[in-house]
DNA sequence: TTGAAAGCGCTAACAA
DNA sequence: TTGTTAGCGCTTTCAA
């Protein structure tokens, strides 16, 4: 059964396609009876537009893109949520694409893109992306982009991140709060991920200028590099054999924080008697713990919401100079 | 600057569209010449197909729909992942619509789908969902429709889910396996969500069956009915006050299970060996527990995978007899 | 082997 | 106020 087209309405009513066209879209030069005949019919027959022939004749798709390296349990959802809230309320449609950490996915999402006439799009970048050619030709033609948390920062773009510095120095500095009147002597140890990418750096540079600031002695045996929720977990079980534990631990992400829980659970470390911690997360993964661990939020939720409007804004043809954006990072706790 | 069309290969080489179109193609009909010709400049000139214009021709769209209740951290991630690798294997695009648990938005996301001339849609349904009418027309029009995970029972449809009465039986078994030598009295509690939901009831169904199986009592006592995290955590932390503690527990859900850690965490509960614990899970929550906690393993990537197989099938014109699939739900731990 | 022409469904400039 | 016409870019049938 095909569906009812605008031919088969202005057959059905002796005029003219346009016309009807026209009606359906209450346009002032048609007349009141005609419009209401027309839409009458068009309800009685179930029309309903096609939107690929509207896509087509508009040369864009009603929907924006949104490119990711990969689906994680830990911030994507949150950013995913917010990004499908800002693209209803507007009445588009939200085209996720995978890059699976893999450059070459992430260059074909972004022509993906291109040919089905998105409107924007959203991208985190792979761990790999060294330069942002790729999404030259999108930009080239129009289609805003806006890069949010893997961005490329010496770019000249529209950017929405953390800022990592900042963030971890005010996690370090709650955690130097919290152990500052503490009995034995304090001994406070940073848990970072992969030592060679940007974010792991700043945020080491925020947690060493916390402490320093505050004439606290911040060598590196106290910086811990893990990569992965397991070494995270074996990390800290080998830490507390040490004849000197630490009593403060600030860590700087939910995959580690899943590690840290992992060990402390083990260990039955008693949190925060024996250990403060503060960490980095986007608050789903310290709630798991009780009392809930304290964290400087790095809401992917926020982040998403944040980057779908500076990308609707560019849509609806707003000129804004490209910057980098830096989302508020709360202390929650 | 505008794109590169056929027409303006055309035009550059003085011959037809179609000819272009062909060549492209690789039609046998055009001259291994023209074609070697038309492919060079097409490159040359960066044309690209407007997929718009091949979909309106078409009349569809190379992409499906996935129509999702809530995106929760507990189970989606899972689901997308799979279906998001399952779609761009066969070139086809993912298009993610989100109910928020309205029956009104489920309806307005299945005309989108409709009118956007998507191929084929998997579907969740929110809880309120009691009639899938508001999909008659989609599958009316020939777009296959495959319901998963929250699915309406008596309906004739493709269905993927879980077999929650035997998989609960399963994880109950292995409870039982796991208390059959303990010295002190054995008391096993089950811990399940909203009492009125179909999934609850299937999921007791099979606990009291293994419980009675095992000629183990199974009384009212022991059944606790709590549809959120919170609930789930004060739940236990009263239980646990009680004269007679369990030592053992079901719990059904990865929600539950979040507050039953969380309960666990502070009243430092030695499991397994004060408590033990067989949960239904995803398998991402467990692993917070040292030693993770055992779970029968309801998958949503596995789920997501053959929901997203059986679709690719009926859109590739497989004539299969609607029908329920279970997927299978394997013990960890 | 290639060209001509029509059409997917919709809209907008132009005419009447 | 309504109709005519052309065109978005692509493909395919039919004709040459």
């Amino acid at each position: 059964m095909k569906r009812v087209t605008i031919k088969d309405l202005a057959k059905k009513l002796n005029i003219n396609p346009s016309t009807v066209s026209r009606a359906l879209h209450n346009h002032p030069d048609v007349s009141a009876d005609m419009t209401a005949a027309v839409q009458k019919l068009a309800d009685k027959m179930g029309y309903k537009p096609n939107q690929m022939a509207i896509n087509l004749r508009n040369g864009h798709n009603k929907t924006i893109g949104l490119i990711v390296p990969e689906i994680s349990m830990f911030f994507l959802p949150s950013v995913m949520k917010a990004v499908e809230e800002a693209t209803h309320e507007r009445g588009y449609n939200l085209l996720i694409l995978h890059s699976n950490d893999s450059v070459q996915r992430e260059s074909e999402n972004a022509e993906l893109c291109l040919f089905n006439g998105v409107e924007g799009v959203l991208v985190s970048l792979t761990k790999q992306t060294h330069d942002i050619e790729h999404f030259a030709e999108l930009s080239y033609s129009g289609t805003p982009v806006v890069y949010f948390d893997k961005v490329l920062q010496p770019t000249h773009a529209h950017k929405i991140v953390i800022s990592d510095e900042n963030a971890a120095q005010q996690a370090a500095e709650q955690l130097l709060a919290r152990v500052v009147n503490m009995a034995r002597p304090t001994r406070i140890c940073g848990f970072f991920g992969d030592a060679r990418l940007a974010i792991t750096q700043d945020r080491v540079l925020g947690f060493t200028a916390a402490l320093t600031a505050a004439a606290h002695e911040c060598d590196s045996d106290n910086l811990f590099f893990v990569d992965t929720i397991d070494s995270a977990y074996t990390t800290l079980k080998t830490l507390w054999q040490q004849p000197t534990r630490p009593n403060a631990l600030f860590v700087m992400s939910d995959e580690i924080l899943t590690g840290v829980m992992k060990a402390i659970g083990e260990l039955r470390i008693n949190v925060p008697a024996e250990l403060q911690i503060v960490a980095m997360s986007d608050g789903f993964v310290p709630q798991f713990m009780v009392p809930p661990i304290p964290y400087i939020e790095t809401s992917g939720y926020r982040m998403g919401k944040q980057a779908a409007e500076l990308l609707f804004n560019l849509i609806a043809g707003q000129e804004i100079e490209p910057d980098t954006n830096f989302i508020d990072t709360p202390f929650v706790g």
